[in-house]
RNA sequence: GGCGACGUAGCCAAGAGGUAAGGCAGGGCUCUGCAAAAGCCCCAUUCGGCGGUUCGAAUCCGCCCGUCGCCUCCA
């Protein structure tokens, strides 16, 4: 079976086909950066990374395009504050956004347009609405007639009429029914401005996640996807724009939503001020850590957060970086000449069906909606069972080695735990230590052997003593 | 009030009709000069509760209890 990803619309799996023989097109709301971001932003950019990463490993070729909301109220109400301009303010916290998900290892997206740069594309899209007569005037505002757009609240599953039966609804004299949305708002004193034909003013929030997918993506777009808190109001909106504008249906063909992230079970958000940022996060956890704890779940269920849970994640990363390296130890040791490889026998041939077993488990894990959960399952069932094999120590064939090597190879580059590349570098300082304590423990000198191996857990190098001689790992992380 | 999701071991969590993956913690053991590190083994007769359908249910249906989200800015 192929591909299969759950679609919010439908409310049901559904066999992923892209539209065109081109890249599949997904489209990412990203954030409004006025702050630094918390765990809860991680979360679908992590998601979406694993999903253009599969994507890829399965032959696809893929645009993906994550806006930034550069201009609305709430930079400007903070630019305010810290009296600065609020694009150089927007700016900065874009950059810090990027830093932070480079750390995570999220690779970065192919274009991260933003409003302020696509305000030309807004007005034409706010101009042909109005034209088409979806939209209309109201005090230099324009609005979104939600009447005239009939499946609107197909995405969230509510009716126009429930929407006003809410009483949640902001009453506002300017629209004509309470459930309608501004498009385009009138600049109000000392606030940023553009000019349009409804005098000078600003786009709505939601307009532009239509005009930048539109422009970047095209219509129908393959995924359009986001947090969970988005499917109301935000990308039912856009549904109504975008399909408006284009007379065509669909404007998405799947839309995913990444379940929210919870702090003691309540929404994380920057209004609640139960953030736990990203940056500070990442001086206490390896990325690797927050990846697993992350991705230990199925992308679309809601997440607690505990640090206890990102314990438990740092936890099982060693174990599967433990098991890479035990591979490694034992191919350079067979480099070298230090050890013999064995020879063929059912024993490794069964290995080396086990890995790819384990791999095929992964790749239909994957394949089912991106059930990381259960891919991560398959690996650590999988690291249980050649540690066992390995347990005599002496290397298995090259064959076996590499294919057991492979499997964690896929683990790094689809899922993203495990470093980038195995530290197989020791400052020569530390490395000159390492050998004075093994020429102490060859003349059994155990005091000086074990003053020198003390020293190095000092500076974060802890030693394993093995048949095919010492090995190191680095342990310096701080865990609060 | 409306709409939706969820409730699986001490904690996290996958599974969605065929008899409970995985991780962390905990206990035991092995290796070792001693340690450390690491590894192995053990750890849910049971899936919020009560009924029902079925040869068979954690998985389907009904009711109840509880938690969370959306309905307003939000990833």
């Amino acid at each position: 079976m192929g591909l299969r990803i759950f679609n919010t619309l439908s409310g049901a799996v559904e066999p992923f086909r892209p539209a065109e023989q081109g890249p599949v097109r997904i489209y990412v709301c990203g954030v409004t950066p006025y702050a630094d971001a918390h765990i809860g932003h991680a979360r679908p950019a992590v998601v979406f990374d694993v999903v253009r990463r599969w994507l890829e490993r399965r032959g696809y070729r893929v645009h993906l395009v994550q806006n930034f909301t550069d201009i609305d109220d709430k930079i400007i109400a903070r630019a305010a504050e810290v009296s600065e301009d609020p694009a150089r303010l927007a700016e900065r916290y874009i950059g810090r956004y990027l830093e932070a998900m480079d750390a995570l290892g999220v690779r970065r997206a192919d274009a991260y347009p933003r409003v302020t740069g696509h305000v030309s594309e807004i007005i034409q899209m706010v101009a042909g609405l109005e034209k088409k007569g979806y939209a209309y005037r109201s005090n230099g505002d324009v609005y979104f007639d939600v009447s005239r757009f009939e499946p609107y609240g197909r995405l969230s599953r509510r009716s126009v009429a429930e929407l006003r039966a809410g009483a949640r609804v902001e009453v506002d004299e300017k629209k004509d029914d309470p459930a309608d949305f501004a498009l385009w708002k009138a600049a109000r004193p000392g606030e940023p401005a553009w000019e349009s034909p409804w005098g000078p003013g600003r786009p709505g929030w939601h307009i532009e996640c239509s005009a930048m997918s539109l422009k970047y993506c095209g219509s129908p777009l393959d995924i359009h996807g986001g947090g969970a808190d988005l499917i109301f109001p935000h990308h039912e909106n856009e549904i109504a724009q975008s399909e408006g504008y284009t007379g065509t249906s669909p404007f998405v063909r799947w839309w995913m939503h990444v379940g929210l992230v919870n702090l003691h079970a309540e929404k994380m958000s920057k209004s609640l001020g139960n953030v736990v940022e990203v940056a500070a996060l990442l001086r206490s956890y390896r990325p690797e850590a927050i990846r697993l704890y992350l991705l230990n779940a199925h992308y679309r269920r809601p997440i607690d957060f505990d640090t206890a849970h990102l314990r438990a994640a740092e936890q099982a990363v060693e174990r599967l970086e433990n098991a890479v390296a035990r591979l490694e130890h034992l191919r350079e040791a067979v480099a070298r000449g230090l050890a013999q490889p064995a020879r063929e026998s059912a024993d490794n041939d069964s290995l080396v069906a086990g890995a790819r077993r384990a791999l095929e488990r992964m790749s239909s894990a994957l394949d089912d909606d991106f059930n990381t959960a259960e891919a991560l399952g398959v690996v650590f069932e999988w690291t249980r069972g050649l540690n066992t094999a390995l347990a005599g120590g002496s290397p298995p064939p090259t064959a076996a080695l590499e294919a057991a090597l492979e499997v964690y190879g896929e683990v790094r580059d689809v899922l993203g735990v495990l470093p980038p590349e195995a530290e197989t570098s020791l400052e020569p300082e530390m490395r000159a230590l390492v050998e004075a304590r093994e020429a102490a423990r060859r003349r059994r000198d155990w005091t000086t052997a074990d003053r020198i191996r003390d020293q190095l857990a000092e500076r974060g190098i802890v030693l394993e003593d093995t048949p095919q001689g010492v090995r190191w790992k680095r342990r310096e992380r701080v865990r609060p």
